[in-house]
DNA sequence: ATTTTATGTAAACAAATGTTTACAAGGAGG
DNA sequence: CCTCCTTGTAAACATTTGTTTACATAAAAT
């Protein structure tokens, strides 16, 4: 493999497995070289072409992608993860700052959110439509909040159940959802 | 708040933002301390505490869990991310090796699966009643391996379309399912 | 009151790590 | 054949960064 792409591959596999970027000398050490220049020429470029940032003079200052490569449509057979066609990373940054809550129950089924489900909760205002976490009588709860009349109401998207009009409040907003066995 | 909750909140937060951990005298100069070993100290009674992980010797050789919190049930009170309840972190760890597909229509709905949803594809071997990704006619479709009388199909959760008998090939099993915005 | 402990300052020290300079081997192209 | 470019070696050099030693201060314990 080209050396480049060698490199880009044990960057990513360093971080994903101690959390922070190799330095010189270990990327120096996994190719096989006996200096660091040819490793700082190396990484100057693939910095030059966009494959990487660094924050200059610093230990370990390597920025790199990282998470699960999104695939798109690759061009006929098995899509294998070649680097060459993943344009995207998934790695939850847009979820920074959120947290997320196991589901109980089958009452949001209907949105497709059913028991097992992690969703990904965001404090910020929801507006009606969006799917929300509250708070009813002590217990959080899943539902869709819409506005009636002047009202918001809580409405899950299983008909089994009745809509909450009584107090309650939103804890946060839905944005995601996370599931791990299907 | 106590210095070490502030310290793990910061490390968390760089290696978040930067992509790798913070060194000593960066969180001397978060702390506003004079000196760097006040703060060694702190790490090494988090390390002993188990709060975090440590390269000796390496720069910036954190481990610090990161990821969304997964809150569990909080006593009472909206769920504000405090780290004392906090047990779990989500990174998608468990889902190393494997691939993103964006899934397109909606022959999965019976399975919960929808429209725009990633489903996280894993290369290993699958068996009867996995949801799998499979090529038919070179096309890339999600569908659940069922074993028929000696011979396995692809089949539909959506009774709107029909199985699949005819050769195919499975590509990978779907472990995960990761969906945007709800 | 005295000791102990936790926490921090101050100043060096040593190791890890990025950077630079000088040079060599080999292939591509004129 | 010769030059240019790429890629790598070799050896320092400079900065970043973890570690250590000696001491100060305040709160808690005895």
């Amino acid at each position: 493999m080209e050396t480049r792409k060698k490199i880009v591959d044990f960057i990513r596999g360093f971080v994903g497995k101690n959390g922070f970027p190799p330095s010189i000398r270990e990327i120096q050490t996994f190719l096989g070289f006996k200096s660091t220049k040819a490793v700082k020429v190396h990484l100057d470029e693939m910095e030059k072409m966009g494959w990487i940032k660094r924050e200059k003079g610093k230990a370990r200052g390597i920025h790199i992608d990282t998470g699960i490569p999104v695939l798109g449509r690759v061009p006929a057979g098995k899509p294998v993860v070649r680097y060459e066609y993943v344009e995207e990373y998934f790695n939850g940054k847009e979820w920074d700052g959120c947290f997320l809550l196991k589901v109980e129950g089958d009452s949001m089924n209907g949105a497709h959110i059913i028991e097992g489900d992690m969703v990904v909760v965001s404090q910020s205002q929801p507006v009606s439509g969006d799917v929300v976490v509250a708070m009813v009588d002590g217990e959080m709860t899943i539902k869709r909040l819409v506005k009636r009349q002047e009202k918001y109401i809580l409405k899950p998207e299983n008909p089994d159940y009745s809509e909450i009009e009584g107090p309650f409040e939103v804890v946060g907003k839905v944005i995601g959802v996370i599931r791990k066995n299907p």
